[in-house]
DNA sequence: AATATTTTCTAACTAACGTTCGATGGAAAT
DNA sequence: ATTTCCATCGAACGTTAGTTAGAAAATATT
């Protein structure tokens, strides 16, 4: 029904609800919470009975180790893949503004699985947030170089302090996960509006 | 310990027990979100027995109600009364600076009252989202009107749309309760430089 | 067509949850 | 000293959670 038009040919049906369990899960955790997403919900959305998802999975953490590293791994690569992707002597600023429009982008066009990451990270016992940590580092390093790379390089003014600036951005950036409103605005208009105030700030431009 | 100076005359202990309880299980909230608190952790924490709390609460949604609440209206109060304490002929962007400022000092000082209530709103069934909502409404009608009157006023950019401005801005502040470290930097120092970059950018000054 | 393998279901178990309620201790009032 | 009322305890109830295991169905292999 929605497979691919290619069906596996020797007996690989397992990853298809392999992947329906998880998309499930990724779209309670980001609207019911850690708390209220129990496995019988799961099992119901993605069509199958609460028992049979422990032939694709050991446990319920295991189930959300994976759609947390997803999310994190998502938006990680969107941005070092779009900042990767730029000619080499591509000016700083166009930098940061290109990372935040794939972070935006990754954050919020991309399904539930980054939401969730971002919203549900904090509530989750420490013992699996540790499973992603590493790839959260990652991505904080990432960030941090880039921005004091530009600050280094005289993009950004030297008084500001990139380990408060880093944050600040960052979370400006994933709090939209809990505002967005797709019938409103198109992301870019988002990240063309955040970028325009990171830069230039707010006050009207004086003599 | 708590209490004002003058000790109720007759039998008012349960107010002592039930401020611990709210204690308890705003700070539970506050570290291991709301699918993991259970009343027993909450009374154990509180120092007295499960069914206990009974005494003290008809429910476990009462609890929750209670702190989230408490967490908005401190903040909500705290901004508004700083900005009533204002000279009436006080400047729109010093009435930002001191906004800014009450929010994250309610914010990042005033317990676990407040961080829960960001931390947590988002996973909370929506039957008890709902008891707080108005009070939610007035805190962004608050921001609203104090950065559309700053731009009427000519004090931001009239090419920015405050509807966007408005949640970036409060999503940078309220997104300090994931990394903020008291024993890092004080409160004031971020708030500092929030307004700073708010009002003019992270680019040097040119020509 | 028969067999072997992969996947799902059914039904149950144990632990922990929110909650209830009668018994119990201690402070205040008589 | 006795009574009254407030606050807590302790043990239990019904429900639901995550989890397990053997039977059954679906699919692949020969």
């Amino acid at each position: 029904m929605n497979e691919p038009d290619v069906p596996p040919r020797r007996g690989r049906k397992s990853e298809i609800s392999r992947g329906q369990i998880l998309d499930a899960a990724a779209r309670m955790l980001r609207r019911q919470g850690y708390g209220n997403t129990t496995l019988r919900k799961i099992a119901e959305v993605a069509g199958i009975q609460a028992g049979s998802i422990y032939y694709h999975f050991a446990s319920k953490d295991e189930i959300m180790d994976a759609v947390l590293e997803r999310g994190v791994r998502a938006v990680y690569e969107a941005v070092r893949d779009s900042l990767a992707a730029l000619p080499p002597d591509t000016p700083d600023r166009r930098r940061i503004e290109v990372a935040v429009g794939a972070h935006l982008e990754a954050l919020l066009s991309h399904g539930d699985y980054t939401s969730t990451s971002i919203r549900t990270y904090g509530e989750v016992p420490m013992a699996f947030q540790q499973k992603s940590q590493p790839l959260r580092d990652a991505y904080v390093v990432l960030w941090q170089e880039l921005l004091a790379g530009a600050q280094a390089a005289g993009a950004i003014r030297a008084d500001l302090d990139t380990h408060v600036l880093r944050p600040l951005l960052l979370g400006s950036l994933n709090w939209t996960v809990e505002w967005y409103d797709p019938s409103q605005r198109p992301v870019a208009e988002i990240a063309a509006q955040a970028v325009d105030m990171l830069f230039h700030g707010v006050l009207p431009t004086e003599a």
